[in-house]
DNA sequence: GAGTGGTCTAGACCACGGG
DNA sequence: CCGTGGTCTAGACCACTCG
């Protein structure tokens, strides 16, 4: 008798651990399930939601639900604001404005923000320390257009991520990850000789249908970025 | 009059992205927001703990529901076999093993994978090639005692990550993104430069308490993780 | 067409934890 | 203590899609 979802997950995941249902394979429906657990459908279904949710079941109406042939691993990052970062980790955390302005950004940056290639835009550059040594070093553009308020921000003391955690409103976004050495001009902010291979995120936010903001961060050298799976 | 849990979450962020409920604010309970909504209290249910995965609502009994003040962004990275990886890109798929053995490993090894130093795990290198270019360059350490059968395995065909998705169950596991250079014998297998940067995964896969494999995968100069925000 | 998952409802009980 | 979210139930209707 199992008496709750949870306990209906560990059993479903047992089995298919243990290649009772193997990949590729159907899994009773539903109500069969149910009967057999002795419990309703409905808490059959928000297990069977969860663990496919986790990919590891394929579920379809009619066709009903089966084990996953190549479950592609799913992992969830949580992407904290870096002062939480390094203060999650028993660091003190310290923030330097190094410079505002406002510039026509290059058109990789107006084109990925959908922008007229001859509009301004406010430019942020900025370190991120830990423990009063470089932790990541952060170019940002942000659309005042977007952003009410944004022209009175003077991000000296607090960090736009921060700023604009609490002012600005997006709907949606787009990360992505990937690998840069350190240029002539990075390196000495980022207290690394030229060269040094940096770990670099790079995020775009929109409101609705417009780019709110466009940021490259570039992390100090031997920065890790772990999660479960 | 929201009939769906859907709708009522477009009705919640709507209130949200609009500031009439602000960061850090409490919510109207399920059951007013139920009657305000007129549907039923699980309705309303369904819908708050999906914005609360998001991480845009802070939940908890008795305290009631309030609006996160900092929400840390969550992204769900999606990780598929890496010719899958390749093929849905509309490129073709390569497979190369470079070298399989059995060894001590390196301490750095066996202690992540909570071995005895002096035991001897399975050995895989391997190349992955996209439109017959070096796309990534996988090195695994794999217990043969976890993995009944991968002794006969000699992946010359089939990628040791392939084959252990179909053959080993794993119950958990940890994933670590990071940069790193090229280094003198790494870099004529990828096709770069020694010194050229590259994004780097780093995976350990447990089946309970025991770890499966550990396995460390150099992608070629050039490659994005990206995902939606 | 018919089987399957997706969802809604109304009511109920319970666990947690703030006051 | 007692309000709040977490969950279960039984039944119902519906949407999708496979055959």
């Amino acid at each position: 008798m199992l008496r709750d979802w949870q306990s209906v997950r560990a059993e479903v995941l047992r089995r298919i651990h243990a290649r009772d249902w193997k990949p590729g394979e159907m899994i009773p429906n539903e109500a069969d399930l149910a009967a057999e657990f002795g419990c309703a459908r409905s808490t059959v279904n928000r297990a069977l939601r969860d663990i496919a949710q986790s990919g590891l079941l394929d579920r379809r109406r009619k066709a009903g639900t089966r084990v996953a042939s190549n479950p592609a691993a799913r992992a969830t990052l949580t992407i904290p604001v870096m002062r939480e970062e390094i203060e999650g980790t028993g660091r003190k955390y310290g923030y330097q404005l190094l410079s505002r302005s406002t510039e026509i950004p290059p058109v990789a940056e107006s084109a990925a923000m959908q922008l007229p290639p001859d509009g301004t835009l406010l430019h942020i550059r900025a370190l991120h320390l830990a423990d009063d040594r470089p932790f990541a070093l952060e170019n940002r553009w942000i659309d005042p257009g977007v952003v009410p308020g944004v022209a009175d921000a003077h991000f000296e003391r607090i960090s736009a991520n921060e700023w604009l955690l609490q002012n600005a409103a997006y709907t949606h976004g787009e990360i992505a990850f990937s690998a840069t050495v350190a240029g002539p001009a990075d390196a000495p902010l980022l207290g690394c000789a030229a060269g040094a291979p940096l770990f670099v995120t790079e995020r775009l936010t929109w409101d609705t249908t417009r780019a709110v903001t466009r940021v490259r961060i570039l992390f100090a050298p031997g920065y890790q970025m772990r999660t479960g799976l």
